[in-house]
DNA sequence: TATGTCATGTAACTGGTTACATGATTGC
DNA sequence: GCAATCATGTAACCAGTTACATGACATA
């Protein structure tokens, strides 16, 4: 699955759950899917335009007070099913934090210590976001809801790590010298 | 901080350590840094070309059996500490398996289950690479090897909350329909 | 002598962002 | 009338991978 193909997922599966203009559509991907996905207008234009000429997303008329509803069609509901059932090809890592530590010593253990309460903040700051956006799943009545949930227990879980790993970085930092 | 000044970044660094050939430098980066960082040799060798035109490493005369060994100057480290002192610019996630599990009603449980399976296997074959790396580590007699550790560290707490993610995971599944 | 590894490099391509241009509508 | 937001799109650029070309040396 070419990486192209990502984008194309992440349009149709937005236009799944309901139709929209494409900016709509770049909003409600940065609100819902924003803690792990994104897509910028100079994607999704230009895929939502495939798109239509593949015949996979349809454009209704634009109504006088917004632009042109985009919504799926049945093949390309076809066409997401075998997307998201494509394998998932593995992409290269690149982490900028580790890359950092790795060659820490430059940058003595106080360097070190700022970008580590760098990211304890920004994780503390996610798992506040992350709860509110469990309690709001946990009352909803979505077919989709315990789905959505999946990625929001991971970013749970992915922020809670971070918390324990700094607490383990700290200490190790503490005892050098 | 531009997104090319990150494989500066890794190369100097990885030269800081010693001097080497590209190719040594690509193997060093793929076998110690693999967990969190990458670099294609298409990276690789324009960058040591583009260091060497700005003095910030050196090009020893290649010996009969091996190719040039790049070496750090004193200018390079100074660009080095800069480079490791510079603000990370965070990168925009994109992460396939959450993807594909927001819209995971179009596969089932039984296919989010398979998904999961698979990066519960990777966790685990990962934990056990972390863990021989970590007692390595506890054994060097390098300045390095306490910041090592925290990268070692990160990928083991990472590891860790992909397992305990995917056990809420299935439960989460389980309880559909 | 054939195969594999070490070694360096480039060209074409893809994916993706950014910046810009344009214009309608809404609310102050 | 002005600013903000909604809306669509394109062009230029950047980062990065992949595939290819080349050749030396080691060893089976």
């Amino acid at each position: 699955m070419s990486r192209r193909a990502q984008t194309e997922l992440a349009v149709l599966g937005g236009l799944s759950i309901e139709p929209m203009t494409g900016y709509a559509l770049r909003a409600a991907i940065t609100e819902t899917l924003g803690h792990f996905w994104h897509e910028s207008f100079g994607q999704i234009y230009p895929t939502l335009a495939a798109l239509e000429k593949a015949g996979l997303v349809e454009r209704g008329e634009p109504g006088l007070t917004s632009g042109s509803q985009f919504a799926i069609t049945s093949t390309g509901r076809q066409r997401l099913y075998d997307l998201l059932s494509a394998p998932i090809e593995p992409t290269p890592p690149r982490n900028a934090l580790l890359l950092r530590l790795f060659f820490g010593r430059l940058l003595e253990p106080a360097g070190c210590r700022s970008l580590i309460a760098e990211v304890q903040q920004r994780a503390t700051r996610d798992l506040e976001s992350y709860a509110a956006f469990r309690a709001e799943l946990e009352h909803a009545d979505d077919p989709n809801a315990a789905y959505m949930l999946l990625t929001v227990a991971a970013g749970e879980h992915s922020a809670r790590a971070t918390l324990s790993w700094a607490d383990e970085a700290l200490a190790i930092l503490a005892k050098i010298n």
